[in-house]
DNA sequence: CGCTATACTCCAGAGAAATGAACTATCTCT
DNA sequence: AGAGATAGTTCATTTCTCTGGAGTATAGCG
């Protein structure tokens, strides 16, 4: 049966968070302790203080965070020179081996099909994946901001 | 600078998780709820036995799970007429609209661009993602299974 | 050089949600 | 029918993480 792409995005998008989930699950870490781990990694050192909003905490809960990564060995605590009340969290390479082991399976696995397409194919994936990341973004901002902060109902 | 495909996927991918993120939020729901929701929407009525499994909780843990989405409105208790001790857990299409309306705009933009695409590049959107889901699949069960449950921290 | 603001940590208390055992109801097998 | 298995709920307890305020150290301004 022929699905429609709309089936497509929704299975991919199902397919990642799995994924997302499975390596959590693996490092052994909670929602937010990867998503801190994640941010780390993307952008380098940060300051805790940089990591409350994006993790959607307080100051201090992050220093829990940072503590049990911390513990785990997936990160380091370092002083900033140019401002010494500030510690910097930085990824810690000891544990950069486990991260990278998990991705290589994956690099390998998606180039093994990826290197087939052609210069146009390519060009076509990447056109489909920038509009993609285009739309979600505007969505979630949607979403995130746009008054009522969903049904109220007492938690 | 030219990413390479790898950092367009993994930017798909943290755009796609952040998406579902503030879905959550916006619903109102919590991770297990939020996944439980999204079992239910798409493979149907479940039975709550069903659900534990996928979520990665004991069945004493859907109960509360399940009256958390049902006092919000998002899915009912039916009873399986084939087995009167099971309890059938269906989407309320009472908040139907709720989801459509999150999901109207999101395909009205998706549909945006794509439906720029001749059948070619269409065909190597949808090889790609089929292959991508492959892969992800292949990889989020090799994260699962595979021995050890990830380093052993004490929690 | 004070004074105020900022960065982070510590701690006690609160809240959310999972566990595991006990219990009820129902089904299935013989 | 009776025994045992299965589905789901309830409840007490435990675990985990966040909050918010207090405390310490440093920065920057006038």
């Amino acid at each position: 049966m022929g699905e429609s792409v709309t089936d497509y995005g929704w299975e991919l998008s199902t397919a990642v968070v799995l994924f997302h989930e499975a390596i959590a699950r693996r490092l052994g870490l909670n929602a937010a302790e990867h998503k801190a781990l994640g941010l780390i990694m993307r952008a380098g050192p940060l300051p805790t203080g940089a990591l409350a909003p994006q993790l959607g905490v307080g100051v201090s809960a992050v220093t829990g965070i940072v503590d049990r990564l911390e513990q785990a060995g997936y990160v380091r605590r370092e002083p900033d020179p140019s401002d010494r009340r500030r510690v910097l969290v930085v990824a810690d390479p000891s544990r950069a081996p486990d991260l990278t082991g998990i991705f290589a399976d994956l690099s390998r696995e998606m180039n093994a099909f990826m290197s087939r397409y052609d210069e146009r194919q390519m060009a076509t994936v990447v056109d489909y994946i920038e509009n993609t990341v285009r739309v979600l973004r505007s969505q979630t901002a949607r979403l995130t901001g746009e008054g009522s902060n969903g049904p109220d109902r007492p938690r």
